[in-house]
DNA sequence: CAAAATGATACTAATTTAGTATCATTATAA
DNA sequence: TTATAATGATACTAAATTAGTATCATTTTG
């Protein structure tokens, strides 16, 4: 059961790299080069990170990505979100053909619940988690 | 996002279906009937749950799948771990790769904290949970 | 104009999930 | 003793999702 897809994984820590990165605008060049991860599938990555505004992207010689956001801005639910579709968990069961004969389902209360918590934590981690507190960061505005 | 896959769905729904129903013993092909799941793939699920100690099974013609324990001793976790494997949450990121600067990676920590959460509120769901309380059931023992 | 970057988009490959098919064995009862 | 109705074992196919590639167009800098 995994909470978290590879391409979240890699936006967490492309993102992060960024983060912690002198420069401001960092190219897929750079990024593929220290974190060992596919060129292509980075550049999708992206893209998409871009596209849903958690970057900003600069074309041409010199161009690359910058985040858009400070690092405390940036919440792991919501590259979850992008990548992996909605955060409810319980999508397939209990949607109609369970406990015809019980008006209300408790399991499926149980179940919101436990979702519930779930993502009101996912929604407490940003970036800063991952990148500790001692430091100051590329990243500005938000 | 999925927490609860199509199997573990159904083995849920047969199971109850078992536990209401007025003969201990239920073959599939009434199962099939009622709960409107394709025969072959119901077979293949109570197999499995056969083997992994949650029905009785017998063979030849009157046969059919018994709950191996009372309906208050079925967890919904052990259901999920049957068929959807560990129920860890973390399996691909943060095992070795991220955080390379920092010691004790604190997103770590939260994830396992929320997984711990899920896994302590799963472990407390039976097939009770999806049954009512004000009844009896054909199943004992356990 | 060359080089180095992203934009857009379409494609392929691998893995997981979902579901089928079939033959063998067992048990019951006419 | 034979037909029937069940499970056991196992191998297979199909669909969906996840992971990753490829390519051509556009933009920017020098």
């Amino acid at each position: 059961m995994k909470l978290i897809t590879r391409d979240t994984d890699y936006a967490v820590r492309a993102l992060c790299f960024i983060a912690k990165c002198e420069r401001e605008i960092v190219p897929v060049s750079e990024l593929n080069r220290n974190l060992r991860i596919p060129k292509p599938f980075l550049r999708k990555i992206l893209q998409i990170l871009n596209k849903k505004g958690m970057l900003k992207s600069y074309k041409g010689k010199g161009g690359g990505f910058m985040l858009a956001f400070a690092p405390n801005k940036i919440f792991l639910a919501d590259l979850i979100e992008i990548f992996q579709g909605s955060l409810k968990l319980n999508k397939c069961i209990f949607k109609k053909r369970i406990c015809p004969d019980i008006k209300t389902c408790k399991l499926k209360k149980r179940i919101d619940a436990i979702q519930k918590h779930v993502i009101s934590e996912l929604k407490d981690i940003t970036l800063v988690s991952l990148l500790g507190e001692t430091r100051t960061y590329g990243a500005k505005g938000g």
